[in-house]
DNA sequence: GTGGTCTAGACCACA
DNA sequence: GTGGTCTAGACCACA
């Protein structure tokens, strides 16, 4: 099996690859993905993993069946995936970024004043 | 060798492995931790990387070593690891969660709006 | 196994026996459905077969899931299935009769006379 | 017993299938279709049951009995056919729609709008 | 060839 | 006990 970690499931890294390679432009709108078999076969992984995978993508509305044919890329898939990362930051990793302060004791202020800080530090780069 | 990630450093995983024990009581101020030798056996890892753990810990004030006897944690090691995670939080995952917030167009307001619609939603629970 | 039509799978025949008994009042809101394994044995399926229904019914909102205690209703269920069939309704039924109606060249004028005519039936009984 | 759905009775699935053969032009106006035991053998169902569906079929002036001879699909077969499909189109299919509409809350002009955007769907496409 | 469904059986984390 | 994930392998409809 290649290189996938322990701490996530399988299905789910599989997912976060196909989105990594549409964002880098590896896969292009319309693109056809690589077949269920292949890809199990490919990665070392059962095809029934794969599948997982690939439903939870289609669910997304980022990838499409065509019946007998294979997966394909779906025209609003980047979009799909922008929008699905911005209810998971905001969902997720704010509040898990909230828990953290409360307690470590970091007040709010020192949000905005790192966050300035940090936009200042862009800008001089 | 028993479940280590393969995405960072076996001495870091080690080193946070310990801290997780002194935040939780298992080993408290002025206890001894594992030889060396031992938690590599235990571990199934080599003894330097378990050097290089304890070594990094000790730089941090948060174990000590006392010739001949092994190392023990320090009288202050929960505050100093408080302080780690504070730091750590300050300078690592605050600038993430602003690039995060900067890439999907988040702006600024959301994080103080977020924040206190987090804290109400403590205060009903 | 217990009486599963052919034409449509299993663990759709399922989901949709769920949310019968949800409609019906069998299952009320808070209460909690067989477990997966319990109801594999008793319908005499496999439990991954479970497990996708209840996953889907999951994803709808019908169900959710608490750790190691089982599945259970929601409080909103019963609005979540009406919006259901409504959505199928209106995607898939509608579209179905529309075509029909061309196939065996029924007229649109027929459609309005035929509910008004339905609808003055339901007065009469 | 081949391949036939539970919630049906078989000499209706049976005169199904013939239909379908007509319509599809497998049997042609004049043809001799299968004899009773013939089917019945090949079905794996009762000679009774094969009857049956063949004296529906016959009712419906759909086959006719040449006596001593088999059945034969008479000339305007597929006309009676589409009559039939009609008929049972505006006196199940609607209804059972027009029951759906009103258990869901969907009033009339939905049903026109409906008919009309999927009308300009078939045109674009 | 393609995806979709299902079974049998395993191991895991959580309670 | 509970659900969640994964494997191995089968059979189906569709193209």
């Amino acid at each position: 099996m290649t290189d996938f970690r322990q701490d996530k499931a399988i299905y789910l890294q599989m997912a976060d690859r196909i989105c990594d390679g549409i964002l880098s432009g590896e896969y292009r709108p319309g693109d056809r993905i690589p077949s269920v078999r292949e890809l199990a076969v490919f990665l070392g992984v059962n095809a029934n993993t794969v599948v997982k995978s690939y439903e939870l993508l289609s669910r997304q509305g980022i990838i499409q069946t065509r019946r007998g044919m294979g997966y394909y890329v779906t025209e609003d898939a980047m979009a799909k995936i922008l929008d699905d990362h911005r209810t998971r930051f905001l969902e997720e990793t704010l509040p898990e970024v909230f828990r953290q302060m409360q307690l470590l004791g970091i007040p709010a202020e020192t949000l905005t004043e790192k966050r300035e800080e940090w936009l200042r530090s862009l800008r001089t780069d």
